[in-house]
DNA sequence: AATCATATTTTGTGATCGCAGATCGCGAAA
DNA sequence: TTTCGCGATCTGCGATCACAAAATATGATT
């Protein structure tokens, strides 16, 4: 029996992306950029007007939004970004505060060096975005710096439960970064990211996951006294 | 200027359900009680054949699960129910262990007498379906035994974050129900769900968690060691 | 000016159509 | 028997249409 030779040449798929995925990764771009002010309607027939096809796609993409609980139907069926309340706030950091919390832990046993040498690079940055009062860098940084964490935790399921809440979070912190009028660095007097740094570094999981919790509850305080709600 | 007078009927509105919500609920139900095997592919026009509808509304509640990948797609855009693997049932289950141990702790200050006591109603009648080998029985008391209390830790938001997860893994469960041939009473020699319970009526959510914990990980476990898997 | 009734537009929802790529099956050639 | 080619079928995908309910705008009346 012949061997098959092997196969000359060692191309990938060429893998089209249908319309639909564009329109949903494009939108929850927008959502976690914060592009989309809380209670804003999205309707499918404007939207696909706005993308310049049919309304099809964007009623996939939707659908999609809608599962998540990042959209959430009115009463005649069409989606809107919920507005946050007090409530819903608290119960999203309280979530956040368990399922983050764990990812860290788990994370401590799988960070390489270079995670770590491109962690403190980020906290380093981060630190110099608060210290400019540069609340959108802030924003922006502190998302890389704990979902560099997150995505080491070795766990594609509890990373996916958490981009669910960023999904629910994110247009807020956003929307908060317009109104802001405190002081930012204000929010960092004590280093949680340092220390998260610092534990990591050590090995030492159950550290890292009480310092990132600080940090998410100390934030979420902050803004539960900051910010305004709907 | 004349004051309305109130409406007469307090009626709630009708509230005509669309039909695409109507196929997701009624998917979500044969997903979680197993009634879809693993590998399955899950075609719209064939749906929407059986269901005698267009395939509009059936596109829109599988884009739905798709999004809480309960479905995953193929190259081709089908939608198939995954198959489970050993790493994916261990990540799943470990994600359990998180989110189901905090919602059981969360719990432990919510739960009134009423619910207690249907709680161990419901452990009874587990313990009972252990003892006549009723797995079918065993696990659809186990589902409520559990979500009676997950119901009551007060956060919508880790509640739906656990029925993602069970509707993940509630279809292998099932599956693994038909390939079952051990001694179900022998999976009980730890009666952790009387300890749940003895646990929660004491509002020591630390004690009902570590309880919780332990009766997911010896199952996690009995099951790696005893199912099949793809 | 304010309010109510009516007309117009918007929008969700579902059905149908057409296209293109994927899949499957059958038969011929090696 | 296996493998390859090709036609039929399946299926995802997107566009368009139709309809009803809801929202909005408009205009008349008090």
């Amino acid at each position: 029996m012949n061997v098959k030779p092997i196969p000359p040449l060692g191309l990938g798929p060429i893998g089209s992306v249908p319309v639909h995925e564009l329109v949903y990764r494009q939108l929850t771009r927008a959502l976690m950029a914060g592009q989309i002010t809380t209670g804003r309607k999205l309707t499918s027939r404007k939207l696909a007007l706005e993308l310049d096809i049919s309304d099809m796609p964007v009623r996939a993409a939707l659908s999609r939004l809608q599962a998540l609980k990042a959209l959430v139907p009115l009463r005649n069926g069409s989606l809107v970004l919920p507005s946050m309340t007090r409530d819903r706030f608290a119960d999203l950091m309280q979530t956040r505060l368990v399922c983050e919390g764990a990812a860290t832990e788990k994370a401590a046993a799988h960070m390489t060096q270079a995670d770590l040498d491109a962690l403190s690079k980020i906290g380093a940055d981060l630190t110099k975005a608060a210290r400019d009062q540069d609340i959108d860098q802030y924003l922006e940084y502190n998302y890389e710096f704990k979902f560099l964490i997150y995505r080491a935790c070795g766990s594609e399921t509890l990373l996916f439960l958490i981009e669910t809440l960023w999904l629910q979070v994110g247009p807020f912190l956003r929307a908060y970064s317009g109104q802001f009028g405190g002081d930012l660095a204000g929010i960092l007097h004590l280093d949680h990211h340092g220390q998260v740094v610092e534990a990591l570094a050590r090995r030492d999981g159950t550290a890292a996951a009480a310092a990132m919790r600080r940090d998410i509850s100390d934030g979420a305080s902050y803004l539960l006294a900051n910010a305004e709600f709907c």
